[in-house]
DNA sequence: ATATAATGTTAACCGAAGTTAACATTAAGG
DNA sequence: CCTTAATGTTAACTTCGGTTAACATTATAT
């Protein structure tokens, strides 16, 4: 329906209405590095599948349909990044820029279980993607074995 | 200088040599799902790179230089697919499907890093990929846990 | 040996995602 | 206001990875 690399502009559509309050075709273009045109394509192709609302020249907005989809897509981010950098140990910049391409390529399914596992290793009952995971023996120890350098 | 894509039909051609003795257009083909005039395509970027050598109609072999591309790339993806089979517990299906995206984006870093700690978790001291991860106390624990339904 | 099947190659085409460059619209400052 | 700068849009083109369909070559079986 919706390819990989769009929902990437839907992402970013959905940071900078968060950060900015609005979303302008420049912010995108600097913030993805691409120029204006591909991302008024985007914009059209969102707005085809109803994930954007906008008019020429007009506001851009998420829909509902395009603020839930925007939703997944970061939390499947961060859960790659979290375990990238805190399970892995992989440097901060490192670890975005993978998390990026792989949240980009991998299904719901393994993300959910990359979830449940990146929870249990690090001791974390709850966050943001709303995972609570059942006390386990022995998580401390993972912990500081993950952890370790 | 060589894509993602043209990287599978290397890693394919190793395979096939090394479980058929000889590479054939219509067999990479039938593995990839994929015709054979992509095949052929592909073979060309190949040699272009000097990772394959061929002639029209001719035999299909890789280069040496292949050879230790081919033997990086299916490392990657063994370790990948360790990690979401044994650590994770994904089903093998599903696990092979997603190993095969992943490892084609992730850096090599981020592969070396993940290699360490599979070895780690799962208490594989000795593996094809050559890693040989000092012991570690609590692995045992650890194993049990990643194991776990 | 030769017809037929299997295999390999090529040309012309497609869609996705990007680009450049020209143009249109909107916003801002004097 | 009205000019100019910033922003947004579009058309034409590029590259990549794939396709189909026609064709060429090689292998097989009787």
């Amino acid at each position: 329906m919706i390819s990989k690399a769009t929902e990437e502009y839907l992402k970013t559509m959905y940071v900078l209405k968060k950060q900015n309050g609005n979303i302008r075709v420049t912010d995108i273009a600097n913030k993805m590095n691409c120029t204006k045109a591909s991302v008024n394509k985007a914009i059209n192709n969102l707005k085809e599948e109803e994930l954007v609302n906008y008019e020429l020249y007009g506001k851009i907005d998420l829909t509902n349909k395009g603020e839930e989809l925007a939703k997944k897509i970061l939390e499947a981010y961060d859960i790659v990044y979290l375990f990238l950098k805190e399970v892995l140990n992989i440097d901060d910049e490192e670890s975005k820029k993978e998390a990026e391409k792989i949240k980009s390529v991998i299904d719901d399914g393994t993300i959910n279980k990359l979830a449940k596992y990146v929870h249990k290793v690090l001791d974390l009952n709850s966050l943001d993607c709303g995972y609570d995971i059942n006390k386990e023996k022995c998580r401390s120890c993972i912990r500081r074995t993950a952890n370790k350098k």
